[in-house]
DNA sequence: TATAAAATTCATCAAAAATGAATCTTTAAC
DNA sequence: GTTAAAGATTCATTTTTGATGAATTTTATA
């Protein structure tokens, strides 16, 4: 019951986004990595993924860059931790060719699990990039 | 962002207890393993934390088995998981040595997550084991 | 054309979860 | 009191998957 490195991460390069917007020159992989203490390789990776998933555009090229595709209010945490955790499995399938009793309270129980992470996820979705990242209005609020 | 199999198991003991009270014989950890297809020292260890946890009393020798510490309505599931999931780490501390904004952003982010967290604990904390388990009267409903 | 940026490929490494055999301990039934 | 049935313990692995990073390739600008 936790969340991934690679989730964490993805949401310290949109925040990191997130408040350099703008700035003159785009934020770039290896400054986060910097920033952040973490393999530049490594986070590439977990760029090239927001990237697909289409919040991040990225420019390759001496001057390159990342910036968000999205105002960072229309960004909601539900919506980014849907995508960056791939296992949201509760409870393993219970083997159902037994018997009425526990098949129904398997049911039963995995209907409530499912209601949790619901209720999880729809307080993250209320939640946007916007409401984490301090607007300072500078365009380097992370000098 | 899912539950281990350890709790997945701790659930399902709870629930054949649950549902076996008022037999003549006591449920066995072997009865249990047979009916998942678990194996039996593996599930001796489920069992040997849910009866230090004060869920489960267990009596040992011919005729022992186990049995519910309290009445199945009287244990809700947010309590169990509480107890069998370890780790509820949601994001790594970050490097707080370096400036305001990144731990600003930190720390809403790490107060979001717990927030959520203790949503999806809330909805589990209203559901019982009686509300899991259908209420047969016959004391063998899981023939 | 040199440099700076993202993107890709490959190979592991590490941590923790999961498993189960073998054995020991306890206790009721016979 | 012996024996069989039950839980308890110990030990060693196996499996999974998350996490990591070096090396290289591609792209674009100054």
């Amino acid at each position: 019951m936790k969340l991934t490195s690679w989730t964490d991460y993805s949401l310290r390069v949109l925040m990191y986004c997130a408040a350099s917007q703008g700035r003159a020159q785009p934020v770039t992989i290896t400054e986060i990595a910097q920033a952040h203490q973490i393999s530049r390789s490594h986070l590439t990776k977990v760029v090239v993924e927001l990237s697909n998933q289409g919040l991040l555009a990225t420019t390759r090229g001496r001057g390159g860059g990342l910036r968000l595709l999205k105002p960072a209010k229309d960004i909601a945490l539900g919506d980014v931790v849907r995508q960056t955790e791939t296992d949201f499995t509760m409870v393993e399938c219970f083997d159902s060719a037994h018997n009425d009793c526990r098949l129904i309270g398997h049911c039963r129980l995995k209907g409530v699990l499912n209601q949790a992470l619901q209720s999880y996820l729809q307080v993250l979705d209320r939640v946007t990039l916007a409401d984490l990242v301090p607007n300072t209005g500078s365009g380097v609020p992370l000098a």
